[in-house]
DNA sequence: CTGTCAAATGATAATGATTATCATGATAAT
DNA sequence: ATTATCATGATAATCATTATCATTTGACAG
């Protein structure tokens, strides 16, 4: 955790962004709630309970900034919010997703599975994929 | 084009809506632009064109219509509209994207490309998957 | 034909997420 | 200490989408 905020820090320096006390506590928020989506109304709840006196705008304005440096993806699971969803540290590409269509539920998939439609979607589409988003719909075990 | 708009009439009949002149317009002008990739918006100021007295919630209305029985496609890319996308007829599962980080150009891949990756998932995940949302982040075939 | 009624429409108000604005506060270099 | 820059918080503005409601339409029964 705390060798985790460290990095953070150091690549908001590199950039000369500082870690203020606000976007430490914004970021530890996230930590805690790896496996969640949060939404930007959400963390701002979260945060509130350390840090009672941020500003939503503030939340917002971290969120933006995290997006920028990748730490986190933002995402659209089509409810009307953006989700932010910490990224695995030097992950090359964003994870998956299984949204399941009976309870909601958001479950994460880790591995890359994409590596051989990749290379032919480069080389049959001469389309340079920097990164990809891929989400399944579906019924989850739990809902079987 | 007159037979698809049969056949998504028949569709509209067999769940007891009707294919109002209003419904028409809009499903010519999204069968006219195949390709687009319009927000309700862009597909309201078409409709205009041929039908000036629409109002934008039938729009709304029916694009939500389309929506529910499949004919379309809802999808997000990331700016703050949600675009309708035309399915292929029959086509099992929605298509995948290229967007483009520099021209912002968005292309369509109609192969599904993605029949190992799903049975892996199904299998080792114990998810079975209804559909999906595939896109890629990169560098245009023309802009290279 | 008419009258009836549910479905559909259009104008417009309301909502809700996100962004912009701006005065104030913190920070670090000079 | 002074100044310059960045960051913050309150709040207003924006903008896409949804809700409301009075009116219209079209299928159907008599
Ligand atoms: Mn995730
Ligand atoms: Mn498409
Ligand atoms: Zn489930
Ligand atoms: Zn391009």
């Amino acid at each position: 955790m705390e060798q985790r905020i460290d990095r953070i820090k150091k690549q908001l320096h590199s950039q000369s962004y500082k870690l203020t006390p606000q976007r430490e506590a914004t970021v530890r928020v996230l930590l805690e709630h790896e496996d969640d989506h949060l939404s930007a109304e959400d963390v701002y709840m979260l945060v509130k309970e350390k840090y009672p006196e941020i500003g939503l705008a503030t939340v917002y304005r971290t969120l933006e900034l995290l997006t920028e440096l990748k730490v986190v993806d933002k995402i659209n699971f089509g409810d009307g919010v953006s989700r932010y969803d910490l990224r695995q540290e030097g992950a090359a590409h964003f994870h998956h997703h299984l949204v399941c269509l009976e309870c909601g539920s958001v479950d994460e998939i880790q591995e890359d599975l994409l590596d051989d439609v990749e290379k032919e979607v480069e080389t049959r589409w001469n389309f340079e994929i920097k990164d990809h988003r891929l989400t399944f719909h579906g019924i989850c075990h739990r809902c079987k």
